[in-house]
RNA sequence: GCGGCCGUAGUCUAGUUUGGUUAGGACAUCAGCCUGCCACGCUGACGACCCGAGUUCAAAUCCCGGCGGCCGCACCA
């Protein structure tokens, strides 16, 4: 739609109405209205989002031998309960009874009454109303009277099976359809850290309003890497690669003092100066770095912005966030690094029971002593009566270390409403070999939006020559590689052309067959679709068997044999051939 | 969600103030002719008043509601 302003359009209002006439993406449901928040993808917008999950792929599960995964979006209530997305996932909003304007519940009180976040956090619904009336709390507008404090949850939520008043939500991330397969993935990845697991899927999120084509959609495309590693062995092996790469970091630190600067900084030194606490997150970001260059932004358009401790989600330890700088919206986020130690799997330990630790075998077997305790019934049994079996059994499952502690210093160790003295236990100790200790991996984990990524790779690709728009993606992301043209469509040129079209078709080329209008124009329109390179047939095809082509970029053209096209073609798409290796230069 | 502005073919728009003939143009698309390398030309075709109620003899135009867009506020764990 037009902004209805009258103004110069932008580059964002330019991108969004190239895509919808040439069907990159467009508003979903347009027939009944359009649906906010919503998009549909057409087979350029398609292609070039596969094309960009591709990279991803190519770096995360070829390069870094990743597993990869496809969960439910629907999920049972009870996994985001355990993650913790139920109680946070959701705002408590006050309405202001005279001018309507809605707040936060809890940042009014922040502000207004200075009750910290930690104290608000903890106060449900009735208590936060009752803070709000005790501290006289105001609308801030217009002074008018507040309404009730209501949630407003940002999940989506529905019910499973048709009778069944079971809760499912869908998933606002796809992080925790790794965590609850963890199991069997630490299987599968035959049981040794660190290792990785990736998911591309959608993702759903109750945005209050959407706007911004694709960056803020309520159902888009999330990549979630979680990375496990052993928190006793954070060392990342692949740091020596990209040590001397350069971050762009806002820090935490200068942002609290209102500063919005970046330091520029080398992997190692972010390190040694500790402003990235882990190190896998170090080179993650590196990696994300080099990637977003590959997609077109250059190293001077991106950075890496901390989160404020109120800003960071609430399983995150460290989180810093990708942005790349866009014409319209400014610095805006493409990717998140969270640190998110081991809080998932612990809670998905408490909530589900299921062991989610990992066996870790010591090098050596380590000799150490060790406390066992018995109880002792006979003294037990006298004190306890009939609830002495049951003191005895829950006193053995106590930890032997903090009973033994407990006695000896207090003389007693209270066993939730029992009191145990030392004659009711007897403590020994034995000599025991250990192999090796349970524990709860860390995970560091990369998030990428791949909408996002999509209007960052048009926006970065957007050029205008002597008035003409072309997109110009990279080679390896451009969601048509080569269209195929008879220079006129008579004297058997179109025949030609459609031979050679369907050579490359077999060949594995993403290709165009296109003879509508003049020559000219069938350019123009490639270059508006990012087509990266055109083959025209011309008289002199019908002679000797080759063919123009061009480059969409430069417009150079170069004559080669149509033999030689696949292998050409091949080579200069990944980059092991430059244009003009490809023929005999014949137009500059 | 709130406030302001706004909604006419695939796209950009004229028309709305002051209700009145068949809603006009450009670009794009398709067909035919033309066309020997960068949006050529000619002929033709397809194609629109966001949705729903209301006022009226008559609604793109006025009123109301909804949906959607842009900007600002708020929100975006």
């Amino acid at each position: 739609m037009r902004s209805g302003q009258g103004k110069k359009p932008d580059k964002f209002t330019i991108i969004n109405e190239l895509a919808r006439r040439r069907g990159f993406f467009w508003q979903s449901c347009e027939i009944y209205g359009g649906a906010s928040g919503f998009v549909t993808y057409g087979s350029l917008g398609a292609r070039l989002k596969q094309n960009i999950e591709d990279k991803l792929r190519e770096l995360f599960v070829n390069k870094l031998g990743m597993l990869e995964i496809e969960s439910p979006v629907i999920t049972p209530g009870k996994v985001f309960e355990a993650s913790g997305h139920v109680d946070h996932f959701r705002e408590p909003m006050v309405e202001c009874l005279k001018c309507k304007r809605r707040f936060r519940a809890d940042q009014l009180l922040e502000e207004s009454a200075k009750i910290s976040s930690s104290e608000t956090e903890k106060l449900g619904l009735k208590g936060l109303e009752k803070a709000i009336e005790e501290h006289g709390v105001r609308c801030p507008e217009c002074g008018g009277a507040l309404g009730k404090p209501k949630y407003f949850l940002t999940m989506f939520k529905t019910t499973i099976g048709p009778y069944s008043k079971v809760v499912g939500y869908g998933r606002p991330e796809a992080a925790q359809g790794i965590f609850v397969e963890f199991r069997r993935l630490y299987e599968l990845a035959r049981e040794r850290l660190p290792f990785g697991v990736l998911q591309i899927g959608h993702a759903l999120r109750n945005e209050i309003s959407p706007r911004q084509g694709l960056v803020r959609l309520r159902e888009f495309t999330i990549m979630d890497v979680e990375f496990f590693f052993d928190p006793e062995e954070p060392n990342c092996f692949l740091l020596k690669d990209v040590e001397d790469e350069t971050l762009k970091l806002v820090l935490a630190e200068n942002r609290s003092k209102g500063s919005e600067e970046a330091v520029e900084v080398t992997v190692k030194e972010a390190l040694e100066k500790s402003y990235i606490k882990a190190e896998w997150q170090a080179v993650f970001m590196a990696l994300a770095k080099k990637l977003l260059i590959t997609l077109g932004v250059p190293p001077e358009k991106q950075r890496f912005i901390e989160k404020l401790p109120w800003e960071r989600a609430h399983y995150a330890l460290q989180c810093f966030d990708q942005e790349v700088y866009l014409e319209r919206l400014g610095w805006t986020e493409v990717s998140g690094y969270a640190y998110r130690t081991d809080y998932d799997l612990k809670r998905h330990m408490q909530f589900s029971g299921v062991d989610m630790r990992i066996y870790k075998e010591y090098k050596k077997p380590v000799e150490m002593e060790k406390a066992f305790l018995k109880p002792v019934m006979s003294t037990l049994g006298p004190v306890f009566k009939a609830e002495a079996a049951k003191v005895a059994d829950l006193l053995s499952k106590a930890d032997p270390e903090v009973v033994e502690a407990s006695v000896k210093g207090s003389g007693c160790y209270i066993l939730g409403k029992y009191r145990i003295l030392p004659e009711h236990v007897k403590i020994m100790h034995r000599k025991v070999e250990e192999r090796g200790k349970h524990l709860i991996p860390h995970v560091v984990e990369p998030t990428f939006g791949l909408d996002r990524l999509v209007h960052t790779a048009l926006e970065y690709a957007y050029r205008v020559k002597e008035g003409r728009v072309l997109l110009s993606f990279p080679r390896d992301i451009a969601p048509v590689q080569v269209g195929v043209y008879p220079l006129v469509s008579k004297d058997g040129l179109p025949e030609k052309a459609l031979q050679v079209y369907r050579t490359l078709l077999d060949e594995g080329f993403v290709a165009e067959y296109d003879e509508a209008g003049s020559i000219g124009r069938r350019y123009a329109r490639a270059d508006e679709a990012g087509t990266l390179l055109g083959v025209t047939v011309d008289y002199e095809t019908l002679k000797n068997e080759t063919v123009t082509i061009r480059d969409r970029d430069s417009w150079k053209q170069v004559r080669t044999k149509i033999e030689d096209l696949p292998q050409l073609l091949r080579k200069y798409l990944m980059y092991k051939a430059d244009f003009e290796d490809l023929g005999k230069l014949i137009k500059s």
